[in-house]
DNA sequence: GCCGGTCGTCGAAGCGCTTCGACAGTCTCA
DNA sequence: TGAGACTGTCGAAGCGCTTCGACGACCGGC
């Protein structure tokens, strides 16, 4: 079992056949006869083979490993990333792939230094900001790759997210259903904004064209995540429109602290403000009262992102931009 | 720059010397004329070489990649894992090694599958259980390992993690010299401790040890975290004990529920209750009030988990055991 | 009964790198 | 001044795998 390790030459010489024909069996690419298969199959389990991956990836040009590059940056919700992160793990083992874990502490360097050392065939990039350094990088690279968000110029690179200026819409055409006609957004920290990051600038003009196809009072606001910051925000909002009675909170390490805050200052959730969430599911659950909310499917997100780089490898078109319907789970808060 | 990948063939006519010429200047295993170095390296500069990864790690047996962990579990606090996760590839990338990231979802046979593949040299487990399912794989493995938390049975293995029941007591011994003399300890959610999670454990006895050592009264009990479950918690810990005067947390998703339940029970912090958190800095201080802390060294137990395991590669003994020791950030909390 | 095709298998040529032994050329010291 | 020890470099032998071309064996069709 253990020891040594097992090359695919004794497999073969366990079996009785060529080297070749182990590597065939291996990879499906020649016909192979059921009984040799068999053979082969049982010595491999009997002498617990696993394939060399440096010796495969040398003869082979393929490393069965992809890039995940995830830069840390302030404001970034880390648990929603980090399900990115597993649902990229998990889809990309369906694909028979490992999964190579980069930040951005090295640059953008570090994805030429693994693209160049053919350590990974392709790369899955997170968190894309409006103009991103290490977008010029992807397109001079052989290798191909796929972004979770929306860089400002998306031409020519394969991007997948949820469609967040239709999430924003959403919320409003809810709130709207629901009769509210003033309503606010608390969108993420300003420094989210300045730096130009996609789904947050897209959440708010969704926000701000449903609101104006609607006929409604409408106003985006960003927030910060500490307690006292969003107290603050809130109070001064609702001693400027008293007759604010709804808000769309997309920021999801602030949604407990509004919620608090609206405890403090006095307003029920629904009956005075009505408040619809866009966050994780289990964020939205387990708040208080749980919340009406367009969830980030992160898993889905991230399968589609590796299927899309995986069809890539195989040299297959895709769609250069895959949009991901929001759907709204209607909870107490609304 | 760009184009076909390079090969340290075409460097070594590049710059006029033989292929082993090149691959010595690179690994320094034996002596090059500095001028020989210098040419060498220029070649490198100008053609963009970088060696391949497969083709290295087939010829040397180290691939130059570590597996890193990760099982994603109920109850565990993300952004903390993430972190460590972070500090392992900051870490490893600085000992020229990359980080493949490994979940739960493909078992223990996935850890088996990275090492007997030689994909990577050695493993990082994060999140490690008393009754850990990978840890007897861990012990017939050849690779060489270092884990993030303590399994019941920990002899044999290298581990690193908090001194968690130093912790414990340090949070204890903070609030008997402020004079509190019955106090509790918010911990875990019940799963984690059913589970048999190392540091949740030991944060407990750390402070049921401390708070004999005191003479005080204290209890510990378990805490889920929502916010209704937070507070009913919380008021009937102040019915049944009314003297109540010191609070230690040691869940990082309750903590600003802990603090939103005694606003609302009309408890102010720390004038009538003071409040200790075992937590990461940044939920410490932007709680409020911002919180006395002994915070979680996510970096500094990554960064010491990777030079053990560097240690370990290169053959050199190293401790069981490391048990960093904890740091109290007083705020205003207490 | 022979020819062209398929099927199943084999042997060998690399893939790009590390490392070992060899070997000129230099230096050192008796 | 020559033996011995270094230094700096080279050539070649693999590392374990994939893949290409080759080649019997067997098939059906005429």
């Amino acid at each position: 079992m253990s020891g040594r390790t097992v090359t695919i030459a004794e497999v073969a010489r366990h079996a009785g056949v060529a080297v070749s024909t182990v590597s065939y069996v291996l990879s499906g690419k020649r016909t192979i006869s059921a009984d040799t298969r068999r053979r082969v199959l049982d010595s491999i389990s009997t002498l617990g083979y696993h394939p060399h991956a440096g010796a495969r990836s040398l003869a082979s040009k393929r490393s069965n490993v992809i890039a995940l590059v995830l830069p840390l940056r302030a404001g970034m919700h880390v648990p929603v990333l980090m399900r990115f992160a597993t649902a990229v793990v998990t889809a990309a083992r369906r694909f028979d792939h490992d999964v190579l874990l980069l930040t951005a502490d090295e640059g953008p360097e570090g994805i030429r230094r693994v693209a160049a050392s053919a350590l990974v065939d392709a790369l899955v990039l997170m968190d894309v900001e409006l103009h991103d350094r290490r977008v010029p990088l992807l397109r001079e690279l052989a290798e191909p790759s796929v972004l979770i968000g929306f860089p400002a110029e998306p031409a020519g690179l394969t991007c997948v997210d949820l469609d967040f200026a239709a999430a924003g819409a959403r919320c409003v055409a809810h709130l709207a259903e629901r009769g509210h006609r003033r309503i606010a957004l608390l969108g993420a920290p300003v420094v989210v904004y300045d730096r130009g990051t996609g789904f947050a600038r897209r959440t708010r003009e969704g926000f701000t064209e449903a609101v104006a196809a609607h006929g409604l009072d409408g106003l985006a606001l960003p927030c910060e995540e500490t307690f006292d910051e969003v107290h603050t925000t809130i109070s001064r909002l609702l001693t400027d429109r008293p007759a604010l009675s709804g808000l769309v909170v997309h920021n999801e390490s602030a949604v407990n602290h509004v919620l608090g805050a609206l405890r403090q200052l006095g307003r029920r959730v629904p009956e005075d403000v009505a408040v619809v969430a866009i966050c994780p599911d289990d964020v939205a659950e387990r708040a208080s009262p749980p919340l009406t909310s367009v969830l980030i499917p992160a898993e889905e997100v991230g399968r589609e992102a590796v299927r899309l780089v995986m069809q890539k490898l195989e040299g297959r078109e895709v769609p250069d931009a895959t949009l991901l319907p929001p759907h709204l789970a209607i909870r107490a808060s609304t």
